[in-house]
DNA sequence: GGCACTTAATGTTGACGTGACTTTAAGGTA
DNA sequence: TACCTTAAAGTCACGTCAACATTAAGTGCC
């Protein structure tokens, strides 16, 4: 039925969309970014597309996904979990542009979250950016369409699933936890009714001891149960 | 860091897990059932897997494992979506068999639904053999692990999307709908609570017309609502 | 010290969804 | 006509949740 044609392979790549909270310089409220590469190499040279490269013959699939982070932009993710594999044929050139790869690549794309103190390590270097997540330049390739499915992605799983604290160091407060939720889905939640569904999720341990500091009433610290962050079904078992 | 070995390559294959009700020959009862393929060569030969080939090099992913499905069983699905992205080094040889295979094979898995009256058409051949899916045989490979990660997902799913029609034809009952429901989750719904929120949902429209020959009170015949059937993210917008 | 201010934490209330169950409707069959 | 079966609609108690109110516990200012 399908003759393959001679002049195009099937190459395999991991790619990774990476968020991490950071106050937005303008409003100053938390908000959503992810770091990316600019490419030095055609197609779609000198745009930004998602930190990512060729899959290693002796590499597990989140372990690629892994090394690539850390080699790009010098991030370890406290949350990593498969997005989608996207392989359509046209995907390379699917922006209308003229640029003609002869080699038909699969993106296996994962999706990460890195805690806002480990941002701080992050290289910013010389083809390395971060941008504001709702507010993205022109991406090469279908980079674009990807993040899209990553934000809604993360939107959804962060209402039904404890995946906040991924953002978070270990010990935190509930405002802490409901600041997450209202950065990744910017809305203002009310915190009284926060409090009763963070609690009854039964996944916030208290530490005891409550945040000293501040100018009002101190708040309790929360710890986040043990238990394995959603290992992948192949891990599983 | 990590240096590919040069006897080492990474291949790509798409498989599909593929589902259908038929009753079961001991109870009568409707239950799921999957295609498989028997292995014709090593590694695991004589053994079942699942339907699947290799990505053609001008093929998207989606049309792949419809084509495989189709040359394999002759089956064409009313459902289909990605599933998993299967490709852990060790996944060819994770049964501790002493088979060794030179090439690392990278699973784009997809999941499918068909018709009742589609399975009538499905080619019983040499090789190609139905199974129920809750008691299958020993599979070759990692393929027993991505079944029941299908079925988790197909159970999870159907409760909160509306996907049941897919096993139905075009018109149907309520109590065909909730036959589908109690078969995928192996369990009995009372009959006026699955009415109330199956109509709750807005998918169902009613044909106006009652299925007659029924030796009790006619039921009311009902048509999924049209709309596209949970695109792909590369397919959306 | 007393008061204003801020956030934490707990309580209250009404709307809504859901499971278990009952009642009525509409056919066929003995 | 009595009886059986399933369809379809209705009832009720319970739990969840959004919206709002109230109390608790600290700081800073006069």
């Amino acid at each position: 039925m399908t003759t393959s044609s001679i002049d195009q392979r099937v190459s395999l790549a991991v790619s990774t969309v990476i968020f991490a909270l950071r106050p937005h310089p303008d409003t100053g409220l938390m908000t959503l970014w992810l770091p990316l590469v600019r490419r030095i190499r055609e197609p779609y040279e000198g745009m930004w597309a998602l930190p990512g490269g060729p899959l290693e013959a002796d590499e597990d699939l989140a372990a690629s996904a892994q090394h690539t982070l850390e080699r790009t932009t010098g991030l370890a993710p406290n949350y990593l979990e498969q997005l989608y594999a996207f392989g359509n044929v046209d995907r390379s050139h699917s922006d209308t542009v003229g640029y003609r790869s002869s080699d038909r690549v699969v993106s296996i794309v994962y999706w990460a979250l890195v805690r806002q103190d480990e941002v701080a390590r992050a290289v910013d270097g010389e083809n390395v950016e971060w941008f504001v997540a709702d507010d993205l330049p022109p991406l090469a390739f279908d980079h674009a369409q990807i993040v899209d499915y990553a934000l809604a992605r993360l939107r959804a799983k962060i209402t039904y699933t404890p995946i906040a604290h991924a953002f978070l160091p270990t010990e935190f407060t509930l405002a802490d936890l409901r600041a997450v939720h209202e950065a990744v889905l910017r809305t203002t939640l009310d915190p009284a009714n926060f409090r009763r569904q963070a609690l009854a999720t039964k996944t916030l341990v208290p530490t005891g001891t409550c945040l000293q500091g501040t100018s009002h009433r101190p708040p309790a610290l929360f710890r986040f149960e043990a238990g394995a962050p959603t290992p992948a079904p192949e891990e599983q078992r």
